[in-house]
DNA sequence: TCCATATCCTACCAGCACGGTCGGATTGCC
DNA sequence: GGCAATCCGACCGTGCTGGTAGGATATGGA
């Protein structure tokens, strides 16, 4: 029922990045200063957003990551995927391999799984909310308050 | 990002209840056998939605659970906020008490917290599908698919 | 050329929640 | 009284989460 850390660091991460000039590349330690993050941890995270083609990255001094798209072309649902592997409400929607009898759906079951019409719904909800939200609206929205916050 | 099979376990027995008619008590036995599911853990499962007055029980012999309200006027958020807490996408939503650095949000943390913003969102699409979804639908659902096996 | 600064990669670890078991107390029908 | 139930709390293995450690590799600048 809860997104894991990756999630939110992740998020953060891209805000970071949206909210600099692509021209170049910020080392993921200023992004680990801003956030008070701890550094080797997110350059796990990192890696599965470089994975996903969602960021790229320059090795060796003057380094770092940037966005590889415009924030605009980028949906959070992509972000969030890559950084939670699928978006599933229930463990029988990503593992179709029931091992464990969690999901007795349709074969054989005697009846039909009517949870998994429930968490079809709720998953339809969540990626729809995540496939709504682009990475600019975040990215101005955490400009904006920030603005708010100096005046 | 996933619900545990508290979750699982308590819809699939609503359900069952559900399918029941309400004159008598269903024992959790009997449904421990008819889903495949271990009766000491139904046990814990089924306490959540009593104390959360869901169902209702009677002890003794031929004791055993049923709905506290027709399943038309149940609806899921309230099944699965009492089996899992509060519905939220992230660990900052249920305990406010901020001691992990989870979230940075608003207070003195130079800018606003980007990242809610989407989890706000989330966490509305989560609830409204769990909200216009009944405990009616799901046993009508249930019904009609073993109807359709039958055929 | 050498050093500082970066990304990259893999292994490792402690804590904790999850899924589940067990034993027993209590209640109530026959 | 005995059986069938609900109730209650303690316990426990295992896997995942969040994080650390250490090093390999690449690259720009002095």
């Amino acid at each position: 029922m809860i997104f894991s850390s990756k999630a939110e660091y992740g998020v953060r991460l891209m805000v970071e990045l949206g909210r600099q000039s692509p021209e170049q590349p910020t080392s993921l330690k200023a992004i680990a200063d801003a956030e008070g993050l701890p550094l080797a941890y997110l350059e796990q995270v990192v890696a599965r957003l470089r994975k996903a083609g969602l960021v790229m990255s320059a090795r060796g001094a003057h380094g770092g990551y940037w966005l590889a798209r415009p924030a605009e072309d980028i949906a959070m649902v992509e972000v969030v995927q890559a950084l939670e592997g699928a978006i599933a409400p229930m463990e029988c929607f990503v593992h179709d391999h029931t091992e464990r009898v969690l999901c007795s759906h349709e074969p054989d079951a005697g009846r039909g799984c009517a949870t998994k019409l429930l968490w079809t719904r709720v998953q339809g909800g969540i990626i729809r909310s995540l496939q709504t939200t682009t990475l600019a609206e975040l990215v101005e929205f955490s400009r904006r308050t920030e603005l708010a916050r100096t005046a």
